[in-house]
DNA sequence: TGAGAGTCAGCAACCGCTCCCAGAAGGGTT
DNA sequence: AACCCTTCTGGGAGCGGTTGCTGACTCTCA
């Protein structure tokens, strides 16, 4: 492959040549120690910096110092698309907002091969001081492997049981899923069907739990039908509540796992000119910007995404600095958002 | 700063030394430089590389090298929130899409000094090989600077004028608004509302500009009260709506520079009880994927956004790999979205 | 047997910067 | 005057790779 050639560009060995000071001082100088050195120096080796133009490497200067400055936020392949990931979205969020102020780049992941040693050797290259995994899959390859290489991680978007060792950061997905059951109950549904997330997310699993555990609760035992396999996608979502919408005696309502399923399913009813929520209601997960865009605007339970990136950023950087691995889960509460897709039956 | 001191990895020496060759031969067969060694070598580098555990430090290797494989994605402070972006977000999915299998990687770049030299500092750092402004804005210290430092660029979203030595990639914003007017006027419209995007956005100038072009081309001098000034976001969109609303005799049209607006201008309508398109037609430009969930659907210019990050991302990459710099512009066409948001008068 | 060609591995000079350590210079004490 | 501190600067050994060059070795053929 033939590289281009670019104009060199000065050196610090150019900068201390020029300020007639040595190597090691004109660094100093440029990195802030500034207190080591006489005004003077100092004086000079600015002005010379700014004369040249100088700009320094930062490929060196992480190599020598073992620092990057740099957050690498993995996702999935499939996840990559950030026009249909409103979660990574306002995950990403969190994270720059957290991250840019203290000077940390965003770097971003997304490993192609699929044995776990080559995977591993993508996303811990030296070139990030750690990593943010956004929803890692069951079966991923990321998660194949411990986080042995002592670089700093947090998971975010999926719980995962202990032994993985993994810092979580998620909502509670259970909780959110049986709160969410319990408010249709609360309006007199019991007929209450669900669109499950994909087999491979670890949310998806926790809050289909969270559905038959409240709904046992409260003495119903959901036939199979009830429960529509989907993705966590917006055409999925229309698919499956297609599906749910031909039981007899109808369902009253219809939790989305996520919100995007939620709104597919409000799409299908308006296709089948079942008016919502006046034939069945329909709730979501998340609280995403569209939830509130669409008709009838989504009543749903708002995840604090941009406050779970931001989290995630500062766990990771307390990682960084104190060298001290965090170990456990920080499952942040969801709150309900009422809006107009439900209505008592 | 405390630096947390991690588990040292296999260097290349260590593994040139368990191997039992010379650091450059295992440096030149961990590089794919297969050819230049005899398979017996090459077979007891890579099954030592194996038994190691060994992963190449990349950060090292792009110093050496003086290539990281990783482009950076410049946006402007008040543009890095995904969530409200739909724009960035869709440009992200075309580069992802374009670079992740040349095995290149992205970094997301958010200026935070203010001074030209300082701002060329962040994004010239070293650790990118190329770089892709997302809609620079016009007073923006990033183009304060002449792209003399020699590190491709190219720009999306914005169409600079020559004198900026740009290459520049976008839709042609004049033409698609004029087509836009040409179209509303089709449907009888004359009293045709603008909700004007930021000053300091090239593409709402020049969206203005096509707007006053096409009218005046068809005999309409639109005062200045129909040309309603605003940002690019929704919230803009509805509080410029209302002002537009308020003129007497009313406008039949409203045009949203963007679908943001557009969409705020809709939900200004709602609240005021004005239906569209019965009484007011609305459109916008992008198509956005929200464009088809409001009510009414919103007809609108698709732009080929996705298209447009992919090609930035081919354009730099040709760059990169062949040293010639790009100049001029590349304008994609946009197609008109017909929804159900315009009606005849 | 010796010259010439062709393979293949090792050596060593970087890439641009950090950081530790030694030592020079200057000032104050006794 | 000798000694000790303090303050400041320079030297140089890495960081973990890439890359061009040298030269040893083998093979072929006259």
């Amino acid at each position: 492959m033939k590289t281009a050639r670019r104009a060199k560009r000065p050196t610090l060995k150019q900068l201390a040549e020029t300020a007639g000071v040595s190597i090691g001082t004109a660094s100093n100088i440029l990195s802030n120690k500034v207190e080591l050195h006489s005004a003077e120096t100092v004086a000079r080796v600015l002005t010379a910096a700014r004369q040249l133009g100088y700009r320094p490497n930062r490929v060196a200067r992480s190599l020598a110092a073992r620092r990057t400055h740099t957050i690498g936020v993995v996702m999935e392949r499939q996840h990559a698309v950030f026009t249909r990931n409103p979660y990574a979205t306002a995950v990403m969020d969190g994270l720059v907002d957290a991250l840019l102020p203290r000077e940390y780049q965003l770097k971003i992941i997304t490993p192609h091969r699929l044995e776990p040693h080559a995977v591993w050797t993508e996303l811990d290259d030296g070139t990030v001081d750690g990593l943010v995994l956004i929803a890692p899959l069951r079966e991923s390859p990321i998660l194949a492997l411990p986080p042995t290489s002592a670089l700093p991680c947090v998971v975010v978007g999926s719980t995962l049981p202990d032994e993985y060792g993994y810092y979580c950061i998620d909502i509670d997905n259970e909780n959110t899923m049986r709160a969410l059951v319990r408010y249709l109950i609360g309006y007199g549904h019991r007929r209450i069907g669900l669109i499950k997330g994909p087999d491979n997310h670890w949310s998806a699993i926790q809050r289909v739990q969270g559905y038959l555990d409240e709904m046992t609760a409260h003495g119903i035992c959901p036939p199979a039908e009830w429960i529509a396999d989907s993705n966590y996608e917006h055409s999925g979502g229309l698919l499956a509540a297609e599906r749910l919408l031909q039981i007899t005696p109808p369902l009253t309502a219809i939790i989305g796992s996520n919100d995007l399923l939620a709104m597919g399913a409000l799409d299908a009813c308006a296709q089948q000119g079942v008016p919502v929520p006046d034939a069945v209601s329909i709730v979501g997960i998340d609280d995403t910007p569209m939830a509130a865009l669409v008709k009838p605007p989504l009543t749903t339970m708002r995840s604090p995404i941009h406050e779970i990136g931001v989290h995630a950023a500062e766990a990771l950087l307390q990682q960084i600095e104190t060298g001290e691995l965090l170990r456990g889960a920080r499952l942040f509460e969801t709150t309900l958002i009422v809006r107009e897709s439900v209505q008592g039956c």
